[in-house]
DNA sequence: CGACGCGTTGACGGAACTCAACGTAGGTGG
DNA sequence: CCACCTACGTTGAGTTCCGTCAACGCGTCG
């Protein structure tokens, strides 16, 4: 909850990882200031809950490292993820009375979190970071609609296949020692289930087609969190 | 294309239908002069296509009158609808360089429409508008998330039913004559088709799913574009 | 009247779900 | 250190739901 005793009243927004592509990247110094000290830093940990669906929209977040999923589900409790949050990335319901959906930690991550007023008060006063959140909130409602049309029209094979370029491509710049990505290995931060409910798709489905990929020799599967993208052209093609 | 010749340079916004709804509401009438020097007024016929996937986004737009749907398709051709478009709605992507999907007209509609040039200017000049435009934006994301939930993880008869529900009630204040809403008889501005590429279903089965509601006494199906809601608890069960 | 578009209904097959057993990796304690 | 446990993942068998293909009905328009 509270921030770090060591560093009490630090500008922790100056030597922000995310400081040039977060909301805040459009600031000043003096408005980084201002925006500093109604947020505080925390730190989340892998698996643990940072926002509930349906409660009051109290908190709002940048997400500084890590990733997050933010889900959703049905009166049965089937779960849907809505979306993954990668640093930089914004999180919460600005504006509105209810958190919409629920966000938790995948990683270990880092948040910058405000006081849904503070930050609805100082976004109103601030229209340069209230022209980013609307850049990034458009951003993101078109990323949000093309994955319908996974969601809405797509099988099995071509799910899991856009699924994993997907991750390929946005896992990427963090791991980016060049020749790791361009190898296409990668370190799959969600677990099977969590995949199937990224793709509405349950978790047999999404075994069978990662182990028919591998007998196809797309993709390899050192381990259960790992990936190796052999053939990516193949994988395209499934994702079609 | 042209704007009517009768009325050259009259202010449309002044007695526009949405003044009090759309991303305009909260302009001084000086503003709203500025803000139509820029705009176009256009009737868009039933099924006409007022913007194209993929091309570059050259036009915005605030729906005025009717109903239309945004779109798109997978490489196959099959298409998924990805949300609807109601007066005070607003079209097409700001501050972007490709429209991401297709609008397309599904009942005789009014647009007023912006060079999406001149339109990001203004909107980057005047925060109230910006304003309005982010709490629009934050909200169409908000209902296309819960959207993903029934297209992922409902079966047909749960995303028949939650789009009857859904319709109803987005239908209801234009018909709104009281007693023809609470009454639950609509008229249904789509075709079977297009009900179908709204739920990522066949035509087959949402016909088999209608059929099957009105056997069971939940809704009634004067012709084919009327739907009576007999029923509405039973709907909600359903669409649960 | 016939043709056409749209919707309904039926028969069938297949893709994905469900249920269940088994395998495997990682962590714990004896 | 190894046996054990548990959580996670894989694989198989059977079932179900929905998509596909096809025939038919109905209203509309030329």
């Amino acid at each position: 909850m509270d921030i770090s005793p060591s560093e009490p009243t630090l500008n922790f927004c100056q030597a922000c990882a995310v400081r040039n592509r977060a909301i805040c990247a459009d600031l000043d110094p003096g408005e980084l200031q201002a925006l500093n000290s109604i947020g505080r830093r925390r730190k989340v940990e892998a698996g643990e809950q940072l926002l509930w669906e349906g409660d009051d929209a109290i908190v709002v977040a940048n997400v500084v490292e890590g990733l997050l999923k933010l889900s959703t589900q049905t009166a049965e409790g089937k779960e849907q993820i809505l979306g993954l949050a990668y640093p930089s990335d914004f999180l919460g319901r600005p504006f509105g009375e209810k958190t919409p959906y629920g966000v938790e930690a995948l990683t270990p991550a880092l948040v910058c979190t405000f006081q849904r007023t503070d930050f609805d008060r100082f976004a109103r006063e601030h229209p340069r970071l209230e022209h980013k959140l609307l850049e990034r909130t458009l951003a993101e409602l078109d990323r949000t609609r093309r994955w319908m049309l996974l969601l809405g029209r797509m099988n099995a094979e071509q799910k899991v296949a856009t699924f994993l370029l997907e991750m390929a491509d946005r896992l990427a710049p963090s791991t980016c020692g060049a020749d790791v990505g361009s190898l296409g290995q990668m370190e799959l931060p969600l677990s099977r289930q969590q995949i199937a409910d990224v793709l509405g798709l349950t978790i047999e489905t999404v075994s069978r087609q990662l182990s028919k990929m591998r007998s196809e020799n797309v993709i390899d599967l050192p381990s259960r969190r790992e990936v190796v993208i052999v053939d990516r052209g193949g994988l395209e093609d499934r994702s079609a």
